[in-house]
DNA sequence: ACGGTTGCTAGGGATAATCCTAGTGATGCA
DNA sequence: TGCATCACTAGGATTATCCCTAGCAACCGT
């Protein structure tokens, strides 16, 4: 958990009561303290202050999904307003709340934006996995494995390609190997997972 | 294009102003009008007012959401506050406009609503289409064809379920012909999308 | 009760995928 | 300059799948 506010009486306050339903709490005093500090992967959400020095809470939050990270994020803000709060939830913050709030309000955000990185994180490291694999295949592995995937025969797949369709066979069967795949239809799972970002 | 608001001018500079880009409306002073005239599945999105008697904007809203009503909204009020415009977007209302709008922020709104509303239905329809389809199976050829998508193999099908491996192949024919799936990744594709919802 | 329909079963023959083996050219490293 | 590795190619034998046909029991309606 990442807490990034520039008063520090605040960031004390929300790290002891974060802290007290038995969450570990990093708090910094700027965005950027945080982007310097942050490394893409490190799990858990984070709660932002809108009006900060320099980068604001919805910049830091709007800056973070330019770089596809996808961690998220609650907001709170002593002077919100509509437009800033619609602005928030539109770049898809989990909560957008105000101060002063009540705890067990942002506790209870708090619990939704983990169990939604949660459930992000298994995903996520699925499709890494898939994509890793993806990329020991060959350039010519990888264009069999499409037309395999788009349901084509061998056969077919020879006949467009020029070659035999014994060597499809043999192109198949790396492209089983290493994707890990026990079958064709695994193989169209993986296929469609990595395709539907 | 439907808007709701209790506000008979407002319905009527709505409309013009929106019939202004050629989208059609249609108009209605409550919550209940609207629910009384609306067919599910009719495409469009719907532009809805806060305050208004009987069923509030936000009521209608998460009343669509939970009997699972796709259709894109637009908040638009005249007395917003933080909370409300969280619970709107939280609820998934596409943009929360306060009065007075500017006519261009509404209409981009409105666009964004219905491409969104565009692409859902294509979505949808190909969903509804697999799900009639499923629909037509009978148990044992539902059966196979999960275990197919699987990755089982016909045999391994036909061990599981005590019978011949060729019984196995002409249900599998059968579910293939049904589910009018020309390959098994086409076949794999539609098990996955009726499965994740 | 009877003919029509549907669901489940299965065989024979054709077609396609898989397993194992292997040649050739290109790349890269000692 | 070998020598190993890798990408791409392909054949023979095995195994699985596809296409056509068909029996049998249950169910339905006149």
């Amino acid at each position: 958990m990442f807490v990034v506010d520039d008063d520090q009486a605040m960031r004390n306050s929300l790290k002891w009561l974060i802290e007290s339903v038995g969450v570990a709490v990093e708090s910094f005093a700027s965005a950027d303290e945080f982007l310097a500090h942050y490394q893409v992967g490190r799990s858990g959400c984070l709660v932002l202050d809108v009006r900060m020095p320099g980068m604001s809470g919805l910049e830091l939050q709007e800056h973070l999904v330019k770089q596809n990270i996808h961690i998220p994020v609650v907001i709170i803000t002593g002077h919100g307003d509509v437009p800033m709060a619609v602005r928030a939830m539109k770049a898809g913050a989990v909560d957008f709340i105000e101060k002063p709030f009540n705890d067990e309000v942002l506790l209870d955000a708090i619990r939704r934006a983990l169990a939604y990185e949660e459930q992000q994180r298994s995903h996520y490291s699925e499709h890494s996995q898939i994509k890793e694999r993806l990329g020991h295949l060959t350039p010519r592995e990888r264009e069999v494995m499409e037309m395999v995937t788009d349901g084509k025969s061998n056969k077919e797949i020879a006949n467009t390609l020029g070659v035999s369709a014994k060597t499809i066979e043999a192109h198949r069967a790396r492209v089983m190997e290493k994707m890990q795949a026990g079958s064709l239809a695994e193989l169209v799972r993986m296929a469609l997972a990595v395709s539907e970002d």
